[in-house]
DNA sequence: AGCGTAAGTTCCAAAATAGAACCCTGTCAA
DNA sequence: TTGACAGGGTTCTATTTTGGAACTTACGCT
């Protein structure tokens, strides 16, 4: 299986995969969400090549994950902003930050820590049900086929 | 920058990619969750070539992920489950999948829904503070130099 | 005229992946 | 007792992706 085969396939872990699925992306989104908005401080700060970090961002700002806006007109400069469907990523951010936390981080303890602005509180994102807010544990979650997926039974015949 | 320098940054983000970076072991977390275990079904599920899914195996293993147990003697025949560490993944993997069925799912909907045991309800996951358990949004959360972090800078003369 | 800056492109070498074939150990059925 | 099959890999070559470094373009400054 090729990867441009990916985001075709029923399932959104296999979706998202096509578009964050590489370590760059994922990692230039982490600067953004850090207020990175610019192509040079992109490349230096993440030692990425010139050559991938355009294609990367050409990618997300095509798909409307970043948009990219002009800040000065002459000569013309660049800016790069997630969208709303970039600030939404970060939850994923979140989880996969708490889980190097939780494993990685070893005796040091993690390297950043998080205060929520709202309670004043350092803490750790949590993912609960949207429904009863517990704690979600793999053991008591049934996946049932949805509403992308019976679509696609009806029309293979 | 070589990935292999990747797991020495100070970031959970960095580190976490070291690990899980790449698309197929993404895929091949996604499914041991749905309770795949063996080689041949990862392979066949998957399309992954065999090599790849060997040396991604071996690395999730060495890494502590996963776990390859013998069920069968004569012939030897090895099963791979995940570990704690490896079950902790799905809070990742749970906002993956809201954030492809939020934005990549399309008219159809979601492929899958979940369906919560404790409360019997469909459910989206809620990335949530541990301490006021509100939902977070990324403007009302200040990041501040951790633990991890100070060691390091103490370090460095 | 020459230097600096932001945002890319271009080019070649090195590394990773895809695809297919092959290997090993043992079981089973003819 | 030979041949087919199963599970779990390994090996090989061709193709794609990356890494690294230099070059380009369009302007502004001194």
């Amino acid at each position: 299986m090729k990867w441009r085969e990916l985001d075709g396939t029923p399932c959104s872990v296999a979706r998202s995969l096509a578009i964050v699925g590489d370590r760059w992306t994922i990692l230039i989104l982490r600067n953004a969400f850090l207020r990175t908005r610019r192509f040079d401080d992109f490349q230096a700060q993440l030692g990425i090549t010139r050559h991938l970090l355009a294609s990367r961002l050409a990618k997300l700002v095509k798909l409307g994950v970043m948009s990219k806006l002009t800040y000065q007109e002459r000569p013309p400069r660049y800016e790069y902003r997630l969208t709303e469907m970039g600030r939404d990523w970060y939850s994923v951010q979140l989880a996969l930050v708490a889980w190097g936390d939780r494993w990685l981080a070893g005796e040091a303890g993690a390297p950043l820590e998080f205060v929520h602005q709202k309670c004043g509180h350092k803490f750790q994102p949590l993912t609960v049900c949207s429904e009863c807010r517990e704690p979600l544990d793999v053991r008591e979650i049934t996946p049932i086929i949805g509403p992308g997926l019976r679509v696609l039974k009806r029309v293979k015949r």
